[in-house]
DNA sequence: CCGGGAACTCTTGTATACAAGAAAGGCCTT
DNA sequence: AAGGCCTTTCTTGTATACAAGAGTTCCCGG
């Protein structure tokens, strides 16, 4: 059972990554005490975590703001998204067993099924359990924690993306090569396919930029100086 | 000026990486706080942030242990490590400017003066250098942060790699050849030859493993933290 | 002699008290 | 009236006090 600082933690995570906070907000440690019915010693634990994984920049003596990243950030995290999930895709293609095969299948067929319907939210859903079985594929520990962390930041926008854009069938379509790639072996093929199906959604990102007022103004969120 | 549960991550990561504590070594609250002269709170909120980072583990209720990684873990670190230079060397190779081949060429010079003079060490350092410099002019400000902070966790195990196989000459002629590929803007190549650079280390890395008993009986948790 | 359980101890998790720097606002000076 | 300095207040950073769960030990029963 994971303790009260736990549960802030995801939750304030939640709250971040979900944008209730606007860009640069400052994070009153007592306003948040008050808003989770808590003293503000877990707060500032939390918020000691959240600092090192990059979603709040805490200047010293001066409190902690939502580091909410600006468009060209985004762009980086999209960028890097798509190299690591192509990366596990090479990997995947190396050392799938026939365990793997049936889940990134199943995934697969669920993804169609969803896709038939026209369902855009649920689409999403059975993609990312698509991805996952991807990197679960790969065998890395390592590199599954990093995707997981990296896609939890990512999230809203991807969403976004896949319905403002409609993007469903080609996604699907999409995924159907890679599958056969990772299938047949061919790493190179796998991973030059992912890179360019996770980064379609960053190469029209610029047109999402421009429809979202609270991106384009950004300007107050910067680079996170935690070391970590 | 960093706060004091700033201070002490850094103590902290320090002592973890260098191997100070075993693997899965209890690091006790109050005995840190009394090592650093300072109240639990200062130790709580550094260690939050550790675990955080993936350095220690927080069992809840049960204290943190020094996350050390076994043999398997550091294999795929150093796997992804490879992946994500290479990704830079792509990058690099795509968007580098008069003012990032200077950097380059300026570290990469700097490695020959180190690798004529034969000192593992002192070339350790430079090629360090040599490989920021790359990440550099990949121009991705989100990247190179993932690049430093996998870096440093993989910095001791790089270190010995580099002195106990005499590697210098060999990572050197592989540095020539990343430059120029880069520097034709032959972004495949430089990706591919990056990869095999970096994982070299941990293709020879069995080896390794094997001459170091506090990584192959990794599993079990001691109190000897007298190690390396 | 060994296993189970209850009391005890020790550590972590949370709240509160206190110290110290930063922002804000007023007052005095020019 | 404007600008700078001082004070005041508010927030963060650290220490300590307290609560509660986990581990340990020791006794008792089988």
């Amino acid at each position: 059972m994971a303790q009260r600082s736990q549960e802030l933690r995801d939750a304030l995570e939640e709250e971040i990554v979900n944008g209730v906070f606007g860009a640069g907000v400052r994070l009153d440690e007592q306003e948040l005490a008050r808003r989770y019915g808590t003293s503000r010693t877990p707060i500032r634990e939390a918020l000691m975590q959240l600092s090192a994984a990059g979603l709040v920049e805490i200047r010293p003596r001066r409190g902690a703001i939502a580091a909410v990243p600006d468009a060209q950030r985004l762009m980086e995290m999209f960028e890097v998204a798509a190299e690591i999930e192509a990366m596990a895709g090479r990997f995947a293609a190396r050392r799938w067993t026939p365990a793997d095969k049936d889940q990134l299948l199943a995934a697969h067929d669920a993804c169609r099924a969803r896709a038939n319907e026209g369902d855009a939210d649920a689409y999403y859903y059975e993609n990312e359990l698509f991805h996952e079985a991807i990197v679960a594929a790969g065998h890395s520990g390592f590199l599954q924690e990093q995707c997981a962390q990296l896609r939890r930041r990512l999230k809203p926008y991807r969403r976004l993306q896949l319905r403002t854009h409609n993007r469903v069938p080609a996604s699907f379509a999409e995924h159907e090569a890679i599958v056969a790639a990772i299938l047949a072996h061919d790493g190179e093929e796998a991973a030059r396919l992912l890179r360019r199906h996770v980064l379609v959604q960053g190469d029209r990102f610029a047109d999402l930029v421009a429809s979202l007022p609270q991106l384009a103004g950004a300007a107050s969120a910067r680079k996170t100086s935690s070391g970590l």
